[in-house]
DNA sequence: TGTACATCAGTGAACGCGCGTTCACTGATGTAC
DNA sequence: TGTACATCAGTGAACGCGCGTTCACTGATGTAC
C-alpha cells in the first residue's frame, strides 16, 4: 500500500555535546514529510528516522515518544510560518504596503510549503496551545495592519470582522489551489486584488 | 496509537439476490468514517468492514482492493454533496434566492459532514475524473446563479471570476470553521451576508 | 603522562499489533430433473 | 414432490509487512586521579 522503504544514507554520529543537532535533524525530516505527503498524523516515526539516516531507536534520545515528536514538528513549522511573516515586516510604516507585503508572504508560504501549511490550518492533531499562540500572534499582524488602513480611509468598519473577512477568503484561495491544482482558477494575484477591492482595502484615489 | 479495535454486531447475512445492500453498506460505513476521522486515506479496508459488522474478507466480494473501495466511497461522498446542492434548487426563478439558498445548502452540508467535505474539498487521494465531474457541474451551478444575479444588476463583471471569488471565500470559511473550531470566528451567517456585500451580489434597494 | 571509568550518541534484535490480501471453507438458498 | 447440485454471501486462519516501543548493547570521547 505504502511507498517501498529505501533506507537513506546513514547520518555521521554527532561529536560529544552535540546531540542536540539530530533533534533538529529530526524536526527539518518531519516538516519535509509533511511539506510532500501533506498529512501530518500518518507520518510514521520510523519514516522520519529513516530521513534523517538514523535508526528508530535513535528518536528516542531526543523525544519520549511518535506523538510528542510530530507536536514539536508542528511547533517548528508553526516557527517557520511566523519568521516568513517577520521576514515580510517592511521598514516603510505604509499600512497598504504593509498589508500588501504579510499577504504575499502569507500565499508565499502556502505555495512553497504546501504540506507545512495544511499542518498549520488544516490538522486534526491535539497540539496544545502553543502553536495557535503563533496563529493569534499572525493574525492579530492581520487585525493590526486591517486597523491601520481602516484609519487611513475614514472607514468605521470593525478591524476584527475584516481581518477574519481577508483571513477566511485567503485560506480559501491558497488552499483550493493547493490541494486542487488541476482546477483552471484564477490566477492568484488577480484574486487578491480582488480580495482588496471587494473588502475595500485598496488606497483611494 | 489508534482506537482500541471494538467490534461492532455481526450483521445479519444478506438474502440471496441481495448481495448488493453489503456493498451499499460499506460505502455508508466508508463515508460515516471520513465523517468522524475527516482524512480518507488513513481508514482501513478492516476499519470500514468491522464498522459494517462484517469480516475483512468479505469486502473482496463487492470491491476488488482497498484503494477501490475508498475511490467508491469517495464518490459517494460526491453523490451525497450533489444531492444536497439539488434539493435546494428552488422552484422560485429569482436568482438572488436561488444563490443564496445553493450557499446555505454548501454550508450546511461543511457543517453537518465535516469529514464527507474534507474529502471532497481537501483531499489528496487521486480519484481519476468521475467526481471531479459532478464538482465542476456544482461549481457551474454557481457560474449560473452568478450570471443571471450580474444581469440584473447590469454588472458587467466575468461571471466565471466572480463565482471563483465565491467559492474561493466560501471554502475558506467552512474549512477554517471546521479545522479551528475553537477559534472565535464571526458567525458564519455574518460572514456570508458580508461575502455578498462585498462581491455587490445582493438586490439592490 | 597514563589509565580507569563515566557519559554520550547512538545501534540492532525483538515484541505484539493492525494492516491488506489470499486461500480454502461453510451453510443457506434457489433450480433442474 | 424429492433430491442432487450449483450458486450465493459470506467466514476464519494465515501470510508478510511496517509500525511504535523496549531492551541490552557498543564504541567513541571526555574526565578524575
Amino acid at each position: 500500500m505504502s511507498a517501498p522503504v529505501v533506507p537513506t544514507a546513514r547520518r555521521a554520529k554527532s561529536a560529544r555535546g552535540e546531540g542536540d543537532r539530530l533533534r533538529q535533524d529530526l524536526l527539518e525530516s518531519a516538516a519535509n514529510l509533511m511539506a510532500t505527503h501533506g498529512d501530518i498524523d500518518s507520518i510514521s516515526l520510523r519514516a522520519v528516522a529513516r530521513d534523517a539516516g538514523v535508526s528508530a531507536t535513535a528518536v528516542y534520545r531526543h523525544f519520549p515518544d511518535h506523538i510528542t515528536l510530530l507536536r514539536e514538528a508542528s511547533k517548528y513549522c508553526w516557527a517557520n510560518f511566523r519568521d516568513a511573516l517577520a521576514d515580510a515586516r517592511l521598514s516603510s510604516d505604509d499600512p497598504f504596503l504593509s498589508f500588501f507585503a504579510h499577504g504575499q508572504a502569507y500565499v508565499r508560504f502556502a505555495s512553497d510549503h504546501p504540506g507545512q501549511y495544511r499542518v498549520l490550518f488544516s490538522n486534526k492533531l491535539d497540539l496544545g496551545d502553543q502553536p495557535s499562540a503563533v496563529g493569534r500572534a499572525a493574525f492579530q499582524l492581520l487585525v493590526d495592519d486591517v486597523t491601520a488602513i481602516l484609519a487611513r480611509l475614514d472607514d468605521d468598519r470593525d478591524p476584527h470582522f475584516v481581518a477574519a473577512q481577508v483571513h477566511t477568503w485567503i485560506h480559501g484561495i491558497v488552499d483550493l489551489r493547493n490541494t486542487h491544482p488541476d482546477v483552471p482558477w484564477p490566477a492568484t494575484a488577480d484574486l487578491l486584488v480582488g480580495l482588496g477591492t471587494a473588502l475595500g482595502l485598496h488606497p483611494r484615489g
